[in-house]
This record gives structure tokens, sequence and C-alpha cells, in this order.
DNA sequence: GATCTGCACTGGTCTGACCAGTAGACTTTT
DNA sequence: AAAAGTCTACTGGTCAGACCAGTGCAGATC
């Protein structure tokens, strides 16, 4: 794996393309999710019935049945029996891509320090956008957020790691980038998922609130004042230094070489 | 969409859970990926034939078949048909991840400036890393990118965009970062996508090309010194300075304050 | 107009069948 | 004995037809 993560590149011209046996229920597939690509599906409307697109693409219905189950294990639509209306075009949820992320992280394909440095420069670009875009209503969700984390800092991990997800997220709300938005939001989950319990009995769990508070505290100075630059670097070096223990020492180098000036 | 990108948090506490009729293949889907988390299965060992899993799971083979086309689309196994050991487990791949990204640029309500910002997030960040994790072999890998990039500038924007594909890709390999990889490959294809023709038939294409292998030039200088911040910077301001005219003046000022100091 | 009831239809599952293709055992040829 | 060809049991891909429990809605009832 990982060999090439970007397949869809034209092809360099000599040499044979591999073949494969296409099978009927991905023609369905492909159709039906170019039909959504081109827009003349939207989320909301309902594919025909099972039995009619037996009709339609000229198949049985266990191929057609295929097909759904496969549309549906990707989030794109969703059957409930007895629904008249057919299968639903679902709109895009992050769903899938958690799955994905947590399945490699889980395979070791991605490694701690490769989700935080991803991190890293996912929350960091997140903050000198919202330093730059961010409305007042936006800034006032900051606020309450860090106020939750400071009432939160005596009431255990559970409410801080709350308050601290609910700033990251009007954070990213406020970059204007749904792009960044997810993806932080998927890694952020995914990392969470790997060390949250190590974070949780850690004997100085308190004091490490504390000063994470401190940091999210600087950061929205940063981005309070418009400066851009300064609200990544503060978010750079917070995630650092809540995190950068977690990873084998040999692999910090990559989180350092984003500090670097 | 994008209400609330990351959804699997916590659950609040007070509450039901919504109820979901789980289907029988959705329960073979589970029992095997589980497997394979215990490490039970590993990749290149095989699941048994989908008569002997009729057997062994107790449902019709039509059921087996539904769950095994879930695997195959998510990654997990592949069937080929006649082949008498019975569908393989496959060794992880980041497809899956690719997949689910690229649906996820293709969402509407993406905009062509979101696409740039996430491209110049994602590839400066590359820089910074392939400055100092790149191996020798690597550095060669971008000088024969750039070589191949020098003679293409007279061959026409086909040939040009793809050495520039290799040397952007070359990079990504060296941040020794999958997901920063994976991300910027499906990224700079949407891109593409939307804008290629545009620069494909702009009356300077070639001053175009030659002003761009000027920054390219300067992006590997930095990274062959190893200096990542300056990497960063000359990647930052070559796809500004590449792109930058494409999107709407009123949406600038996002890619502009990546550009701060 | 609100409520109830029945029905047509949906998706979930099963059974059983046929086909083309494959791997490996078996036979033949050298 | 080694190489070549043949055979066969079994595989996955696909189909047809069936049954059931559930749903939404039209029409009947109040």
């Amino acid at each position: 794996m990982a060999d090439n993560p970007s397949a869809s590149h034209t092809p360099t011209g000599r040499g044979f393309e591999p073949v494969r046996s296409v099978r009927l229920y991905e023609r369905i597939v492909e159709q039906v999710e170019e039909a959504i690509a081109r827009g003349e599906l939207r989320p909301g409307q309902r594919l025909p019935s099972e039995r009619e697109l037996v009709v339609q693409f000229g198949t049985s219905r266990a191929t057609v049945r295929e097909a759904l189950r496969v549309l549906e294990s990707n989030g794109v639509v969703r059957s409930r029996p007895g629904d008249p209306n057919g299968p639903e075009i679902l709109p895009f949820t992050t769903g899938g891509l958690t799955k994905q992320m947590r399945r490699l992280a889980r395979a070791d394909g991605l490694s701690l320090s490769q989700l935080l440095v991803s991190r890293m420069m996912l929350d960091s670009t997140a903050n000198r956008l919202a330093a730059v875009l961010r409305t007042e209503a936006q800034l006032a969700e900051m606020d309450a957020a860090i106020e939750q984390m400071r009432t939160a800092v005596d009431g255990g991990y559970g409410s801080f790691s709350e308050a601290d997800f609910a700033f990251h997220e009007a954070i990213a709300r406020a970059s204007g980038n749904t792009l960044i938005q997810v993806c932080n939001g998927v890694v952020r989950d995914t990392v969470l998922s790997l060390i949250s319990d190590k974070i949780a009995h850690a004997r100085n769990a308190q004091a490490l609130m504390k000063r994470s508070l401190g940091h999210h505290e600087q950061v929205l100075a940063a981005i309070r004042a418009g400066d851009g630059p300064e609200a990544g670097r503060a978010s750079l070096h917070s995630l650092y230094d809540y995190y950068a223990s977690y990873v084998p020492k040999a692999e910090r180098a990559a989180l350092e070489a984003l500090l670097d000036e």
C-alpha cells in the first residue's frame, strides 16, 4: 500500500492497462455515482424501487441489491424497508472518511505522529484563516467555549475534552473552509480514539488541562487581534506541547519541523 | 451538510440512542472486520468460499454476497471468480481513504478558493517536512522531475502538467506523511479538473510554465538545503502566483492570509 | 374534518439454478 | 522422469421466483 495513494493519473502512453472483469453491480454503482456527481440526483431525492431498478438496468434484483449495498456502505444512499419512495440519496457525511481513517490508524498505516502532524497543519491553518475571517458572532462562540473550558478544568477530563472540542470546532467553522473543517474534525476524532484514555488517566491531568487552557487563551487572543501568523504559531506550540510526549522520540522530528521559523 | 462534520462524539448522557434495524449482512461485515482487527485474519489469508460461509453464518448466499460486496468496496477483501481458495484478505490500502476524500472534495459548496487554500496548506507542509526528512534517493527523484519539467516547457501543457505532477508527488512521498500525501493528491486532482483547460488555453501558457518552473526550482533548492520554512514559503508563493488569478478577488483574502509572516 | 382500515408495494431474506472460469490432480506425450 | 496437455470439482457472477414484515396512502368510517 501507500505506494501510490493518488491513483487516477493520465497513463504515460506505452504499456497495457491491467484488466479486471467489471461486474455488473459495479456498473450500477458507477452510473448512480456519476448521476450524483453530475447533479442529476440530489440529496433528498429518491431512487426508483429495487424492482423498478431491475427493469431499468436489465439485471436481476440480486445484482441491483449488491450495488445498493455498496452505495449504502459508502454513505451515498439509504434504503428503508417498506418505504414506497425508494432509496434516499443522502447528503454528504464524514462517516465514511472517519471510518477509513480509523481503519488505517488501527492497521498501523497511519501512525500517531502522522496524525498529529496533520492535526498541527490543519489546526494552525484554520487559526490563521479564522484570525482574518472570523465574524463577531464566531468570536463570541470561541469566548463561550473557552469559558466552558475554564469551568471544566475542575470537572474532569470528559467535560474538558468536550469544551475543547467546541473551541476547535468554532475555529474550524470560522476558517470558512469546509475541507479543513471536515478533515480537522476527522483527524481530531481519530487522534482522540488513539490516546484519549492515556490522557484521561495521566497523573497530572489537571495541570495539563490548565496549561492547555492557557495555550488556548493565547490562541484566542491572537485571533481577536486579527494576527493570523501568531494564531497559527500559538496553536502549533499548543498541540506540540500537549501531545508530543506520546510520540516516540525518533518520530518527533516531523512535529518539530513544523515549529521552525 | 457541514452542520456537524465530526459526528461520532461522546454522547452527553441522558436521552435514547436512535435505533436502526441491523441487517444480517451487516453482522457478517462486522464479524469479518473484527476478526481482522483482532489479527485472527491477516492479509494474504483467505476467507472460506461463499458456499462455505453460507453454512458458517447460517444465511443465504445472497446475504453473504452482499456482505462480501461491502467488504470488497471498502478494500478489505477481493473475490476472484473461479479461485478455489476463496476471497483474499487484502493488505491495508489508502484506496478507501482516497475514495472518500474525493467524494468530499467533489461535494458541492466547495469553491475553488477553498480547494486552493487547502492545496497551499498541504503542499507547503509537505515541503517543510520533505526538507527535513528527504533521503538522497528522493532528492534525486525530485531532480529528475524538475529536469522533466524543463524539457516539457516546450512540449505543451500536457507533458508539463505530468512532470509537475511527478514533482509534487515525489515531495509528498518524501514528507513521510500518508495522510498529507493522499489529501494532496486528491485536492490537486480536483483543482486541475476544475481549471486545467483554462490554464491549457491561456494565451501566455509558455510564459506561465517558465515562471512556474522557476518557482519549483526555488522550492527544490530549499529542500536540498534542508531549509523547511523556506521550502514552505516558496511553495506557498508558487501556488498563489500560479492560481490566484482564477479566484474571484473577494475570495483571495483567504489565500493571502496564508502568505503573511 | 379527524380517525381508522386495508391494500399495494417496499426492502430483507431465502432457495435453487445455470454459466464461465480457475487450480490442481490426472493423464498423456516426449 | 519431466513436460505438456486434459479433466474435473469447485468457485464466483448472475438470474428467476418466492415469502415475509413493514410502510405510506387512499378510501372508508366516524
